[in-house]
DNA sequence: CATACGTGGGA
DNA sequence: TTCCCAAGTAT
């Protein structure tokens, strides 16, 4: 017999996490919502982008530039990897109209090794656009025009910040729902549904504390391993936790094995501790980002790079790095040389001491193992 | 609809 | 170690 697999016990000898759980029958759309949002009154994560519930009742807002800042941080990144990059992008550019006056390398090289470079060049358009336009929109259906800004973050930024009824789903409130009714169609098939049975439950008021709960919810509770089902609020309407089989949900398809590939970076050296760096092409991978000078990352490991280097000389083979990314693994061959006299770099190029280039992780592997 | 697009941390 | 995947978007 599964553990979690009981009826709900009295909700005074269960932990203090579900003080505001549905106790009893009918499971209406609006005892859900009004269980959700009570337990959030008393958990709610404090964020640094977060007006908790408390505050927001008293009528506070956040920032919508600090909520679409960080909405967009969060997009497939932690919440503890982006907690110290929200505040430190926020004490840069403390508005909108002080990103979009920034020079797009910088906010590059701000946003270095946080991944997924085409959100950090999506916000700098973004942030020359809502500048043009004069502040954010305060509609769905206008925040989605913006660059970066899809349908997740739209409903988000419209709920959280202007207090819009939208409905919104990342992959918390994807999981928590799909438990809730036990959608059994595979992924991503099911987000029709999914949005669906959502927007059943969805509260007019408390919109934005509503997404924030289920995500809270997502996050600590509902989470993708081991839910907490003993301490959720909402376990006794939970049709995956009726059937004992929580964590068969959302359905998965396999995912596919990433295949190999190599290449080869080259790091020149001059005389004053500097390295030679290039901005990467504007598309594709690490787009925009610096990084060092090599060769195509293929499936096929081609014997003589040296054609590819910046310039003719001793080049040194110093190790190799591997890096996973989402949809390959790579191994890059490293080699260090010092510049010949008489070297010149072409103007894309830069001279930068490597322990200051802002550069994707990847980037700063290979630099590191050249170092003595 | 499928694929490209990063990274780090936890089990 | 290996696998999973975290507040997705663009094409």
């Amino acid at each position: 017999m599964d553990l979690y697999n009981i009826n709900p016990m009295p909700s005074e000898t269960i932990a203090s996490g579900n003080k505001s759980a549905i106790s009893s029958q009918p499971a209406s759309p609006k005892r859900v919502a009004k269980a959700l949002l009570d337990w959030y009154d008393s958990h709610a994560r404090d964020l640094p982008w977060r007006i908790g519930p408390k505050a927001r009742k008293l009528g506070r807002r956040p920032d919508p530039y600090a909520v679409w800042l960080s909405e967009v941080m969060l997009q497939q990144t932690t919440v503890a990897t982006v907690k110290p990059r929200f505040e430190r992008f926020l004490k840069r550019w403390p508005t909108v109209e002080a990103m979009a006056a920034a020079p797009l390398d910088d906010v590059l090289g701000e946003w270095a090794g946080l991944g997924y470079y085409a959100r950090a060049r999506n916000l700098h358009k973004c942030a020359v656009a809502v500048t043009e336009r004069g502040g954010f929109p305060d509609t769905e259906e206008e925040l989605k025009i913006l660059p970066g800004i899809g349908d997740y973050t739209a409903a988000a930024v419209a709920a959280i910040a202007f207090d819009r009824r939208a409905v919104v789903v990342d992959g918390n409130i994807e999981r928590v729902v799909a438990r809730l009714f036990a959608i059994d169609t595979p992924m991503p098939g099911a987000k029709p549904e999914i949005k669906a049975r959502a927007d059943d439950i969805w509260p007019d008021l408390r919109s934005g504390d509503f997404a924030q709960a289920m995500m809270d919810l997502g996050a600590g509770v509902c989470r993708p391993k081991t839910p907490l089902c003993l301490i959720c609020p909402i376990s006794s309407v939970c049709d995956a936790y009726t059937q004992g089989n929580q964590e068969d949900f959302p359905v998965r398809p396999a995912k596919k094995p990433k295949p190999n590939r190599k290449g080869a970076v080259f790091a020149l050296c001059n005389g004053r501790g500097e390295m030679l760096f290039e901005r990467r092409p504007e598309k594709g991978l690490l787009g925009g980002m610096l990084g060092l000078p090599g060769t195509a990352w293929t499936a096929d490991q081609k014997d003589e790079c040296f054609a590819l280097a910046p310039v003719k000389a001793e080049w040194e083979r110093v190790g190799e790095v591997t890096h996973v990314f989402t949809h390959f693994h790579l191994t890059l061959d490293v080699y260090v040389a010092s510049a010949p006299k008489g070297f010149r770099k072409s103007s894309d190029q830069q001279w930068i001491k490597p322990e200051k280039a802002l550069l994707p992780t990847v980037m700063k592997k290979a630099v590191s193992i050249t170092q003595p």
